[in-house]
Formats: C-alpha cells, sequence, structure tokens
DNA sequence: TCATTGTTGTTAGCAAGCTAACAAAATAGT
DNA sequence: ACTATTTTGTTAGCTTGCTAACAACAATGA
C-alpha cells in the first residue's frame, strides 16, 4: 500500500522548491489547486458519515451563516459559485430534509431558505468535525501565521477579481 | 452592469473577515477553493485563445517540466490528479497535435510521453501568459510575502496528506 | 395600460475532478 | 515454469464547477 514512509504519496522525489517573482516555474497556482483538493478529500472523509459532500456541507453551514429566509441569490454569492450550481445542491439538501425552499412573501420570484431541525443537528456535527479536521491541517501554524495567510489569501482574491473585471472589459 | 464600485462582485457586505484558531467560523477552507476557482478563471480568460483549460495547459507545462519520454504515472504525480482524469486529458491533448504517445520500449505497460512541436510552441506562449497572470495576481507582494505564502501552503499541504494517510489507515 | 427591461431561479449540457472495475504487462513466490 | 500479485493505463459513470437559454415575476416608461 505505499508504504514508502515519506510525506509525499508517491516514490516520486518531491520537487517542490518555490521560486521568487523572477524567476519562478508556475507552481504557485498548482500548489493552490492541489491544497484545495486535498482539503476537500479530508472533509469528505470526515463528513460523508452524515451524508454529506462538500459543496452540500458548505451550503449548509453558509446558510446557518446567514440565517433563515435568505435567497438562493445571497446564499450563491457567499459560497462564490453560480446559481445553476446551487440550484442542484439545495435540490439534494431539500431531498435529504435538510433545507426547505419557501415562496418569498413580498417578492415571489425569490425562494426562502429554511433550515430543518434535522438540517440544524447537522450543522452542529458538522462544526465539530471541521474543527478536527482544521486543526490537523493548521498544525504547527501559530495564530500570525494564520493571519498573515488569510490576509494574502484576500488580497489575492481581490487581486484576481480586479483583474477578471478589467480584463472582462476588454483590456486584452 | 453593478458598478458598485467595491472589489466584491455584488451589493453584498464582505463579511470575510478570518478569526483565530479558537473560534473561527470555517472559512479558510472556503476562501481557498475561492481563490483556486477565481485563479481558473483568469488563467482560462488567457489561455483559451490557444485552444486550452486549465487541466491542458496544467498538463503541458509539468510536461515541459519534466521532460519528454516521462510515464503518464509520473505526470499524473506531478499535477497531483489520477490517472484517469490525466487519461482524458492526455486523449484531448494527442488529438489537438501538441502530445504524443510512445509504447516504452523496457517496459511495454506504459506510455512515453512527448511533446510535438507545436507542443512546445505552445508551452512557450503559455509560459508568457500565465506569467502576466500570475503578475496581476501577486500585486503588492513582495518576495518575502510570496515565500512566506508558499511555504505556508507547502506546510498545509504535508499536514493534509500526514492526515489523510493516517485517518484512512483507521485513525478516525 | 401595455411593452421593455432587469432579476431570480430553473433546465440542459460541458469540463474536469473522483472511484470502481478491468486488461495487459512485469514481478514475485512456490 | 506456472500461478499470484503489483503496476500501468483504460473505460464507465458519479459529482460539482461552469455557461447558455429560458420562464416567471418585478419594475420602469411611453
Amino acid at each position: 500500500m505505499n508504504e514508502s514512509g515519506r510525506t509525499g504519496i508517491g516514490p516520486f522525489p518531491e520537487s517542490t522548491s518555490y521560486s521568487l517573482h523572477a524567476d519562478l516555474r508556475p507552481s504557485l497556482g498548482g500548489s493552490l489547486g492541489r491544497l484545495h483538493r486535498l482539503w476537500r478529500q479530508a472533509i469528505n472523509q470526515a463528513t460523508v458519515p452524515l451524508g454529506l459532500t462538500e459543496c452540500r456541507w458548505a451550503a449548509l453551514v453558509h446558510l446557518a451563516d446567514l440565517g433563515d429566509g435568505c435567497s438562493q441569490q445571497a446564499l450563491a454569492h457567499a459560497l462564490a459559485i453560480e446559481m445553476p450550481s446551487l440550484t442542484r445542491t439545495l435540490n439534494q439538501l431539500e431531498r435529504q430534509g435538510m433545507v426547505q425552499r419557501r415562496p418569498g412573501a413580498e417578492d415571489r420570484r425569490v425562494h426562502q431558505l429554511w433550515l430543518t431541525p434535522a438540517g440544524r443537528d447537522c450543522v452542529q456535527q458538522l462544526e465539530v468535525r471541521m474543527r478536527e479536521v482544521r486543526a490537523a491541517i493548521c498544525a504547527g501554524m501559530d495564530d500570525d501565521q494564520l493571519n498573515q495567510l488569510a490576509a494574502l489569501l484576500q488580497l489575492m482574491e481581490d487581486n484576481v477579481r480586479n483583474h477578471l473585471a478589467s480584463a472582462g472589459r476588454g483590456g486584452s
């Protein structure tokens, strides 16, 4: 079962040396992607027993955060995904009895979202498990480093959004 | 067209305040996912004119890095994706005339991978464009910060891999 | 009032990750 | 030498991101 004793996965040398602005190979984006995939895998491992996958637990947790009665639009924005992706996820969650869509009283276009008691239960369990995974993943990092990481990620996110916006309007 | 003048996308307050280890809401993983999606979007914008999408340009660039003649196994590992995902990507690249599979001389199971001249051309253009995107995204960050970021990402990646390994063996 | 435009959500279908199950070749064990 | 296991790659089919096109409702304006 591949017991090579290294941190890495296979029998390959871990050629993950990052370089500076100047001479870099294009690995930072790749690093992000890898970490994201691995993280998802870890959370899936912890949440599959609850009958949830990444997009479903993420939707539940963010919904709990936004509060009952919020629109799908708002939830999609919080998750930074597009509406059709959310539609599908909510269909699944509704079928599982975690979430309810109710027609909006004011504006009959919107579907207001409500956590069911089962959904609320689930969120509680989720938070416990996610805290565990996160603790494991952030092992060896102190609060300072976490804050720096968060700040850098935020800065980069802002930068990409700006870049996308300007390039989208005809900046080549 | 939603010109609210903020960095964010919509008319929503940007509630992205990160907290410390202790009291956090589970947003760091989400932040990673968002950044990864946005980054991909930016690169896609720049590389679609070349007839490439994320997984294809990533494969090309890593193949160029590993050198001609490497196995699919090795490339899959470098990309941190599974073999079936790579198989599909390589089928596309082969159809596009960027890459060639050749039967391995020593071990007839392996397919050795070779960049065609067209593929090599493409990699060169890719590197230029990716450098641009990357420069935009890393605006306002100095080498120190980039190094710290890379180190933190690497640490977290190692942590996840360890966590996955131990949880996989029954550490749950 | 009635037509035009914008917003919310849906359906349909593509992209690219994954696991499971397999064939073919190499390697190990008896 | 012959069987059993491991490794490499493939196919099939699921998940969850996306865009495009649409229906239903709201808001705006002649």
